[in-house]
DNA sequence: TCCTAAGCGAGACGGTACGTCTTGTCTTCCA
DNA sequence: TGGAAGACAAGACGTACCGTCTCGCTTAGGA
């Protein structure tokens, strides 16, 4: 059976929005499976029949999250960021609700090495400024340091700010603690892109 | 029950040493509370009566972390960061198990929440340049993420960098954002501290 | 549907097979569905368009059990015993699984049942003795229970006894409880048979 | 803790009589833990601690039945048998739940050696019939088949026969099998009783 | 020879019970 | 009489089966 049929497609899709409705009413840790598979009206041995357990549902659902953010990156230095507090928006309140300052632990994990994934592509584009030793995996961790703690700021406050205006400081911040650590002039190894994958 | 008796201490105290031993083991979120009194070597209901639940003997003993970090400031911006890295290095296990990347949120949020309190008490030193519109809270923000996220990262990897290397990372990359949007020489309202609160 | 197919008779007798197979096995108890479905390569709802359920599948086997035992009776009382216990000798892994003493009830019931019937067409024969007052079917739940209890003793232990000595002792047994209730000696209505049934 | 609490005890029994109450109303394969321990009020955890499964407890609860058959033996053969009526009249209800028809396999094996462990106690104090060989095991299967058909049919039935008539019957009918394999002549070797256990 | 209804395999699915685990409360005993 | 020990209620967990169901594929018997 090849497909595997639009049920199992039907399925896990009212499983994944299940618990995101789940997640922005009580937050994800006091959601539990029956709630989910009560939300989504499936049997619980369904359920485990897709799933090992929550967080694999939750961490399956935020991979079909990763298209919507990759791809856009442009010539500037960590160009994906604007693309990525827009999304963000307009997703506020799941955001707020997995990302926020009461979130748990996973999905910040996931997102966090998601955001360092793109900002360590980009940071291998430059050179280290010469005398300054940092490694480069400290300077990914900071960058991505900065730009989750300035969104995730941005969503517990009220978000009067645009996401333009968040990207700018995004920008002001990393980009100052970046210069001092590597030139930030385009290298010319650019012209030969070599990121096939 | 008037001196609150060496035995109370005592309890607490086997409680909290229970805790930290487990954590490095495990990690926190795997701990139980049966795991706790049966190291401790104490009855389910002494535990209840000292502590609310797990959250509640972590945090009570993250709090005699704060004097030790606390205190020394200096007069170089973010003056703490020196020591709190050097405190780091020395109970390094439980900065790992507590503080790195598969830590539980509970401890990281406190913990954050602290540097936020330094780095807060910093910033107000200092005068935002003008025509750079970035939020006070923001900018705190950004310091702390970029102190926890470097001294995180430092923990993580094998820690062949000393804490002075650490601290000049840190400084670099903060100071590299900060400075385009405050103006870090000290203002002379030092000398009227209206640190009321 | 007419012919009802080979095709048919191939799968019900596939499935037949396969729950014998399993139960010498590993006990009809602990067979499941999926084992036997498995077993005879058939599919799961081709199973339950056969059968309402293990039981049901059990039973149907059964059936065919009984021409094989039934019509030797002979002219002495209880005269179907020795062909039983021969039928059991040659089947004996499948008679020691399913009505041995860690049996599970329900072909045992229904073998005693069958039993009880041939038991009770027997004793219909024979006129109670006068005084003694033993209703007919407690004789029948009686002999039945003989039958059985001697045929699954013999079974259980490695079987040494010929089916003509555990006839012996079946008929030593029976026969002296019954004769103490009703007269054996043969009645004449046996010429005009009433089992119009 | 010594006693282990009046606590215990109490919810055992609670237990206990949950099961009893549930096996009348529904017979014991149809109870489930969650019944149990909704009528005993009791949480789950609790039924675990105290019994590993639904069998345990029922075992556990059949124990009791033990001493109230016991012990009154009598000089008669099988002189256990009328007080063993006459408890099963007395808890008809339980006794056809567990012991009759439709019950299950558990209880009625357990009641079953418990009253071969009887008969069998009885049946080594007489000889052999010489010429005549049934080994002992057949004989004590024998009695207690016997038995247990009786009794079980009796309360099948609207039991209309007192106890003494259906013990009656059972000896004539046990008796009469048993006195064609063993002379029932009460042997010599009672006067030296070594039964001290 | 094609066509069409059935038997069939595969297996997703809802449902229910299981036995395990952990939590925070409550009762009882003992010092 | 106050604190330690641990029995307990509550309820989530992941597993195992069940019996129903929806698919397409195959496969024969009638057109």
């Amino acid at each position: 059976m090849v497909g595997s049929d639009r049920r199992v497609r039907r399925t896990r899709a009212a499983l994944n929005s299940a618990l995101l409705d789940l997640i922005i009413e009580k937050g994800y840790e006091a959601v539990t499976v029956q709630d989910i598979i009560d939300r989504a009206d499936v049997g619980r041995s369904t359920f485990y029949a897709h799933f090992r357990d929550k967080d694999d549902l939750l961490l399956s659902g935020a991979e079909i999250l990763r298209p919507m953010i990759d791809g856009t990156a442009g010539d500037r230095p960590f160009g994906f960021s604007l693309e990525l507090f827009r999304h963000a928006r307009s997703h506020r309140l799941l955001y707020r609700a997995m990302a926020g300052r009461r979130a748990g632990s996973l999905f910040l994990k996931w997102f966090t090495d998601m955001v360092a994934g793109l900002v360590r592509e980009d940071l291998q584009r430059y050179r280290p400024r010469p005398g300054v030793d940092v490694p480069l995996e400290v300077l990914v961790q900071f960058v991505t340091a900065t730009c989750v703690s300035v969104l995730s700021g941005w969503l517990e406050g009220d978000a009067r700010a645009s996401a333009d205006d968040v990207d700018r400081m995004f920008r002001t911040l990393a980009l100052g603690g970046v210069a001092a650590a590597v030139d930030l002039t385009p290298t010319r190894d650019l012209e030969s892109p070599d990121r096939a994958q």
